[in-house]
DNA sequence: AGTTTTTTTTGACAAATGTCAAAAATTTTC
DNA sequence: GAAAATTTTTGACATTTGTCAAAAAAAACT
């Protein structure tokens, strides 16, 4: 079920009216087309987006050229370039959207201003941290120690929505290994 | 150059005298020995830890029961298991020390009324949170998409000094590979 | 519906990494 | 400083995964 902003803020942490009006403010929320770019690569990220609906994709090219996924984003969650952010750097990475999509973006900035003016946003702020930080954790356990079968068996589990939404090359380069033998995998 | 806890949290923000006493309340500090135990398997954690001097190594044992590195924390870092925390589930990891150690250890309960009464520390935690972030990132940019080789040059440039202090079989798990493909990599 | 484009599957073979076992080197302990 | 324990290296071979090329299937377009 996908919420939208303030219900899902709302599910994380007391939002007062007042401060509703002024996340209004800083969130832009629009429709946009499946294969719309939130992000290009080669810019600074200045942007924190967060889904209600559809589906997003962030990828990078390697060295040899190939589009390599670096994560999937669903509805209810946010997601940016924050390393981009901090350290003003050009991100390699490009976000762009599987699917027609409602996503809701603020700048940084602004978003931080809103931090500071309202702490008890902070909480969310935390928690979106704190997700990256958790999804990270499984992604580097799967990849370390666990064979292409495995993982595969692993994505399926946690993601058995993604299955029919993304391609298996975009599934196949999350999880390491080669559409390939991500497909004779599957032949099983 | 190891730095204590208040000399490292005034390097992010400014700390104020009072806010100072409060948090040498909430930490703990300890000299502990080579192999002591930060936080043993199959228990929540519920301490952050932060290293002023020495090596901690955090690692968990796979099914077949190998023991497999997770992450290395040397000295002016953070370490802990948040998700074991905030989930209040029992984590597989162990924290042990490599080496002789000075560490700071806060219980979370009080490390976070301590950011609740004291909001310009949040700078701090989100700091920490960021580096576990960006950490991660790193982590799973190479392991999904470079070889062993690649990976033990990537971890070499980037933790030069580690090479000297952790042995080659923890190395080796933290790469994902097995010590005699470790071993043979580096014979070149 | 038919054509074009994209995605997925399959085959043959190559390259990378793992496994098991033992020897060599290093570190720790007494 | 010798003995014991641990860590690292080496060898032979097995297994997993990748590469390249082409066919088959599915999806998108007109």
């Amino acid at each position: 079920m996908d919420m939208n902003l303030i219900t899902f803020l709302k599910s994380i942490t007391t939002i007062l009216p007042e401060t509703e009006a002024e996340i209004h403010k800083v969130f832009f929320a629009e429709q946009l087309p499946k294969g719309h770019k939130l992000h290009e690569e080669g810019k600074v990220c200045n942007q924190l987006f967060y889904i209600e609906s559809g589906l997003s994709r962030t990828f990078y090219f390697n060295e040899e050229g190939k589009d390599i996924t670096y994560r999937f984003n669903g509805e209810n969650t946010f997601t940016s370039l924050i390393e981009s952010y901090y350290d003003h750097k050009p991100s390699f990475y490009t976000i762009e959207l599987l699917e027609d999509a409602v996503v809701h973006a603020a700048p940084f900035p602004e978003f931080e201003k809103l931090l500071e003016k309202h702490p008890e946003l902070m909480k969310v702020y935390n928690h979106v941290l704190r997700n990256f930080v958790l999804q990270s954790n499984e992604r580097i356990v799967a990849l370390q120690f666990h064979n292409a079968q495995e993982r595969y068996q692993m994505f399926v589990d946690k993601n058995p929505h993604l299955l029919q939404r993304a391609s298996l090359g975009h599934i196949a380069s999350y999880l390491g290994i080669t559409q390939e033998t991500l497909s004779r995998i599957r032949s099983k």
